[in-house]
DNA sequence: TTCGAGAATGATAATGGTTATCATTCGCCA
DNA sequence: TGGCGAATGATAACCATTATCATTCTCGAA
């Protein structure tokens, strides 16, 4: 990325002000209701590259992507297949033993991603009701 | 899944008589090849009605879905980004961790995947090398 | 300050994996 | 053996994402 242009600074900026997990057609709207639309091709492209910038991170399901700020110590997702609600997780020991079962197969790991499918607290409760 | 018609017989055999991560397209050219020639919907409806009675697994990668043996114990996988390769692996305390980190959320996991991104062993020896 | 080159934008077309549609065919069973 | 639900296959549609390309912007050099 050589600029960080007033798109990108809007960008990045919406991803920082709150914990959700966007995805591009979001960004697109809520920038749009706050009068700063941006061209949906230059969305796209603004978040690959706020991302190999390490300014904001990713998740990539089935369907789409969704980003988040990076400012945050690293973890991983529990996805609730209900009601669609995003959590957040980190175990220090699961990283560790990732390393492990590559070391063992001579795998370098550059990433990884961990997502956790079910149903979250609220939309599981619903079932005992 | 109500008939185990000769069109899925032909993908469920494909798949079980290899250790190949198939997508859709792999699996109607091999067919085709073979003189066994499936519309390609019908590939795409076969497979779901396969993994969802159990008899074939799959793994969401960001571009494609790809389709592998069910009679294998459950185990994650590493991709290579260089040559594409896709090898298995397992740990059992990582299982065993997910389920505790979801029980302090209240979460309820009904499936997870896994997926290492990196190097494997040919590849990342060519750096040495 | 002005100019030029490279970078970014935005409208839109294209891509590619997957799903929907629908007429036709198949296979089970009453 | 007639019928009905299920499956097939060709093809259109979908939809997230990327490519194209003319235009605009921005920074640095002159």
């Amino acid at each position: 990325m050589k600029r960080l242009t007033v798109q990108r600074q809007a960008i990045l900026d919406l991803i920082n002000s709150s914990n959700r997990h966007w995805d591009a057609e979001e960004i697109s709207r809520e920038l749009a209701r706050r009068g700063e639309s941006i061209g949906i091709a230059t969305v796209y492209r603004g978040l690959a590259a706020l991302e190999e910038a390490g300014l904001i991170a990713s998740i990539q399901l089935a369907d789409r992507k969704r980003y988040e700020r990076a400012d945050k110590s690293h973890h991983d997702h529990m996805v609730c297949t209900r009601c669609g609600a995003i959590e957040e997780f980190s175990h220090q020991r699961i990283e560790a033993l990732q390393e492990e079962a590559a070391r063992d197969k001579g795998f370098v790991i550059t990433g990884h991603q961990l997502v956790l499918f079910g149903h979250c607290s609220a939309c599981a409760g619903e079932d005992a009701a």
